[in-house]
DNA sequence: CAGTTCGTTCAGTATTGACTGAACTATCGG
DNA sequence: CCGATAGTTCAGTCAATACTGAACGAACTG
């Protein structure tokens, strides 16, 4: 009965992996697959317990998660230690992490560009074409991420954001 | 004259860096910046050239460009080395790409769906919620690269995909 | 004000994977 | 054919970082 994982368990497997193909930690995806699969709250001595992987892990990685915005950390009345659990709009928030991070690199590439001088054989535009291209999937991003998406109602017919040229450089 | 990187320089190494971030090949990232900034042809020796890194890196890292779609191999007339250079529409290429890997999680995710039982305290209900989420942001961007974006001509106002649920499990 | 029970932090370990140098294969030019 | 020139592959090295165990600090409990 060890062999042969259960649904449970596997579904908390692949997301460890699917995390950590991109580039995370694996346990950081671990714990989101055992939220999501359970649907209350953990305490880390829980998480340590269940995932068998070390307190401190547990600590550091819902932790992580949780500045991500895709948990919340709780509470249990008469219990001191800290629970957490899936956030409001947890794939929302993961949208919303994922354009702060894409604005964040139009930033830098933005910065990159005020470095060139005007004319540069195209490679000062060629290097603003693509910060405005981070810059605009970010903003399309954050959009899409205000519509309520991948709820239980599933609006459909999100509308787009116009994505028209920027002028913030 | 060594020290304080050329503008060139500077976006290259930060490309690097913005790469390596993002769980990729440090030299991926570079040779992505040094074919945006030149904005011409490179030979696998002139990369490992300007960028003093290996040949071996250059042929693996370029090869890895060019499977994502975002450069692309050339040739010249009389010369048997292999050049590359920006593909047509980098940028689109370069968000079909995540949009595939969105959709092979998505996939993963519905395969690890179905090894649940029908109740299950809920738990394959929310699986179900997250594989949706993850196919309907690869039909999304999937979707959003089918339109002329971060173009020359930038088109406003892209048309938003309808984001209904799927039925595909 | 002890004694517990938490969570966090930090030094050390282990693992992953990027990168390199060198060997290998293939193709072109003479 | 033979030498040279390319690209790829592969074993080995090295660096980054995930993870752990243990020490620490803080906050409740009695």
């Amino acid at each position: 009965m060890p062999h042969s994982l259960s649904a449970a368990e596997n579904f908390i497997e692949q997301m460890g992996l699917i995390t950590q193909d991109d580039g995370g930690p694996r346990i950081a995806g671990r714990i989101m697959g055992l939220l999501i699969v359970e649907g209350q709250p953990f305490s880390l001595a829980e998480m340590a317990e269940r995932l068998k992987i070390s307190k401190a892990s547990a600590s550091t990685n819902a932790r992580l998660l949780a500045n991500a915005g895709m948990i919340r950390q709780t509470g249990r009345a008469g219990d001191r230690q800290d629970y957490y659990e899936l956030g409001e709009d947890p794939y929302q928030r993961m949208m919303e992490t994922v354009s702060a991070r894409l604005r964040k690199v139009a930033d830098l590439v933005f910065e990159a560009e005020t470095r060139f001088a005007d004319d540069d054989g195209g490679a000062r535009s060629r290097v603003h074409q693509l910060a405005e291209f981070y810059a605009q999937s970010a903003d399309f991003l954050a959009d899409w991420s205000k519509q309520s998406v991948s709820k239980g109602d599933a609006s459909r017919n999100a509308a787009p954001p116009s994505t028209g040229d920027r002028d913030d450089n």
